[in-house]
DNA sequence: CAGGATCCACAATGATACTG
DNA sequence: CAGTATCATTGTGGATCCTG
């Protein structure tokens, strides 16, 4: 498939949608640590040095809500939980893969992003 | 190449340099109508509705300033210049592509995102 | 341990008007 | 035509403290 038409965009452009999705600042991070299986909330706090418990508690949630990722409570003292990503979150691995490829490319072409 | 070592991700990482570079609001959308060809600002503007004067001027000098487009300036009266995908540029088709194909999925599985 | 509640700061966007 | 200047607004993130 090399048709243009895959870009549909404007509005309920699946682009848009992507971005929306996985847009904000850790939200990839946050998908990359889970790709290698489920992990707790410190576990994830830990392997994603300088998150706030604010946002990585609020990206987890939007994951949750749009149903990239699983949420598995455990009640016991002190509490538990467990994150996992769906079989739809994990078609994000494909997409995370594209984004290294072309960060890749440009880090090879020595483009300098400092703002 | 299937590792997860493509991703080692943490500060430098190429994940988090394509979502600076592509994450901006409007970016995925001017890049993707420059996919078709070289476009003049104001055929850019008038393809991707909503976009301000303003922000299209920002974004595109960003991306040209990261080398992911190249602009042509005919000194002509009036003004007329063009834009076009560097070949480093024409790379993020294939990131395009994949966040296409992620989005659709999402959309498949009719998943709400309107926040 | 796993978050929720607050408050603040700033970057990013939007809208409009104006100019070489 | 191809932008720039200005202002207002919101979104998003950061830090800290607190609690079941």
């Amino acid at each position: 498939m090399d048709s243009l038409k895959v870009l549909p965009c404007d509005d309920g452009c699946p682009v848009r949608l992507t971005a929306e999705l996985v847009g904000h600042k850790w939200t990839t991070l946050i998908v990359r640590e889970l790709i290698s299986g489920k992990k707790r909330y410190s576990e994830l706090q830990r392997g994603i040095p300088g998150i706030s418990p604010r946002i990585l508690a609020e990206r987890l949630k939007q994951l949750e809500q749009h149903q990239l990722l699983k949420k598995t409570i455990f009640p016991t003292i002190p509490p538990t939980t467990e994150y996992e990503l769906t079989s739809l979150g994990q078609e994000m691995k494909q997409l995370i893969y594209a984004m290294a490829a072309f960060g890749q490319s440009v880090q090879a072409a020595g483009i300098e992003v400092a703002a």
